[in-house]
DNA sequence: GGCACATGGTCAACCATGTTGTCGATTCTA
DNA sequence: TAGAATCGACAACATGGTTGACCATGTGCC
């Protein structure tokens, strides 16, 4: 789709001064942020590649992040919005998205004539065991390129300085360009 | 926006049978690109709510890699959108809310009478210059709290495994959702 | 000089994903 | 049992992407 990669590099319009031996010395602070995505955005990137030769074309990221806030036993509209940090009613477009796709299913709560209950089907599952594989395969890549150490700590550090209740919110898609 | 972080941890659905002693011990591999983006929407976070203190409370993170974009010497629609890995249409269209923004301009330029040539304002160039000096505060934090042996390791470890065209590509909005 | 082609910007239609607000149905609870 | 809370749905809208079409302009070449 890109086709080029620009020579004037666009990630030094603004550059604080400090050059090279700034505050740390290892590298400008706006780096961190970019090298984090690359990171995420690679191993995603690569997910999905594999996914697709694997008979889930049609799987993004988003959906997979939506099937995980289903979970095993299954949700409501409501607790999937709740999980993925959006509305009951973004959560529900999502769901009719998944459905669409066949990697889940609505069904009514015999329990609770209001809550409908969405749970994975088997090709959800699939989906979900082939992404759980193929991350362990990434990673393992990682570690032989890095050492097993240097990811390990790298989870590590990354551990204590992400707050927990950020580490495990779903809700990649939309804080991106929401208000 | 969220009120609660469910007990039943949704990221465990699937369990590929290796357990915590997987093929590295130090984690399952989905956890990985969770932690990578963890960190990065921590800092990002931590960017625009400083950024909202200090008079830009409307700018998003695709607003500013929109200006990474638009560099420092200016640049066309079509120029933007290779950057960014969009189209043109839809640089222009990140064009039109930067200047509606306040943060862009957008001018003729006179030696092509194609091109619209759009400049950063110094309300623009401020964002960028304070976007910068705070991500290098934010980098300090970390450094303060891992080490900065460790900040530093963790960046290099992510340049040797990320591509170096992926790692100063800025299309982070659009690769997550569309087809 | 002139023509073919590449490039830049814009318009229109559409899609995917979010947001509020409203509403009826159902369940919980004081 | 009455009021409050919850669930799912619908509608209207914003945002940020996509294609496709179109016109104006610049460029290269015969």
């Amino acid at each position: 789709m890109v086709d080029h990669v620009p020579e004037e590099n666009v990630n030094q319009v603004v550059d604080n001064g400090k050059g090279e031996s700034g505050p740390e010395g290892g590298g400008r602070g706006y780096e961190l942020p970019l090298l984090l995505f690359g990171g995420f955005r690679t191993l995603i990137d690569r997910l999905h590649a594999r996914l697709a030769t694997e008979g889930h074309p049609d799987l993004r990221p988003s959906h997979g992040f939506a099937m995980q806030a289903v979970g095993a036993r299954g949700a409501t509209a409501s607790e999937i919005g709740r999980r993925l940090g959006v509305s009951k009613q973004a959560a529900g477009k999502t769901v009719d998205r998944l459905l669409a796709l066949g990697y889940a299913e609505r069904a009514d709560d015999p329990a609770d004539a209001r809550r409908k209950l969405v749970h994975l089907t088997p090709r959800g599952y699939e989906a979900l065991a082939r992404s759980a594989a193929i991350f362990d395969e990434l990673r393992a890549e990682w570690a032989a390129a890095l050492g097993a150490d240097r990811v390990r700590d790298l989870e590590a550090a990354l551990r204590n300085v992400v707050p927990a209740e950020t580490a495990f919110r779903l809700d990649a898609t939309s804080w991106l360009g929401a208000p």
